[in-house]
DNA sequence: AGAGACTTTATAGTAGCTTCAAGGTCAAGC
DNA sequence: GCTTGACCTTGAAGCTACTATAAAGTCTCT
């Protein structure tokens, strides 16, 4: 019976390091799990399974609170599950939202680069001038709300 | 002459708040500007062109490593322009890419949202069945390297 | 008994801010 | 002169979702 892991096996086999599962213990999405004489941790099967189910959350982008929310509805199997189809309908939202912000942003910069096909001196080159002059973003640009985050680990 | 502002006043002049000003200060994309005899800080025109230059890079959602960048090839007003190019266009590219996985993201969350239409109790959910046993995005997925950083300030 | 792989906890660092705390400066009003 | 309130100063902590490091303890094999 191979459903008894220490934290290194479940880390291996679910591809994770061992210090993000400890981080989502220390972060409620895991239960403290059991320990071994030493103080080693152990996990089951059911264990197991919770990080799958967190991990392919990740995988499809939605914040640890939006799967402690999941969790949370999935720990209560008697309830309706509307809940769920609301927040995964809220997360395409902002999935979507983001998209259409960088669609956006990806036509100001294309326009930008445009400006500068010539090689010149940076003193005369139209993207530093348009980037010193373009009309700020008041309200239907990008504007800082469009967030970061790419480059995790380039 | 309106030429003279007190952090504030560029603050709203400008709509970023002060505390982000001092920031851009402290991380060296501005100067140490000027001092009055109370030890408030000055600032002319001349910061804050260079300001708006760095909100509009920000707005157009450049890290502050491509902006300080830029901001060193402006400095240089003899250099060619060739580097801008390369900065601007290495910056499109990468936007491009979190667009690519983003759509990747959309497809698969539409399809999970698929498999729950007709209300049913948790415990049956397909979605969150499907969430326990998708096939875990082994590199062709959008994986964890797809960036976070939405909700900058919802 | 000792080597090496594994585990434990606690702490600090990442990006780009935002928020807070404790205090100093300045102009107006009484 | 003194107070009120708006503004400014610095420094430190908090945010997300980890990642990395350090110093120590445990386990397994020979």
């Amino acid at each position: 019976m191979t459903n008894r892991y220490r934290i290194g096996d479940l880390a291996t086999r679910l591809a994770v390091p061992t210090q993000t599962i400890r981080y989502y213990e220390h972060e409620g999405l895991l239960p403290k799990p059991a320990r071994t004489e030493g103080n080693y941790r152990v996990y089951g099967i059911a264990e197991r399974e919770r990080l799958t189910f967190i991990l392919h959350c990740r995988a499809l982008d939605m914040t640890l609170d939006e799967i402690r929310h999941l969790l949370r509805l999935r720990d209560a199997p008697g309830q309706g599950c509307a809940e769920v189809n609301a927040v995964l309908d809220a997360h395409i939202g902002h999935v979507a939202e983001r998209i259409r912000l960088l669609n956006d942003l990806q036509l100001q910069l294309k326009d930008l680069r445009a400006r500068c096909e010539s090689p010149s001196t940076s003193k005369d080159c139209g993207i530093l001038q348009g980037l010193a002059s373009f009309p700020t973003a008041q309200d239907g640009g990008a504007s800082r709300a469009g967030g970061h985050g790419r480059r995790a680990q380039e």
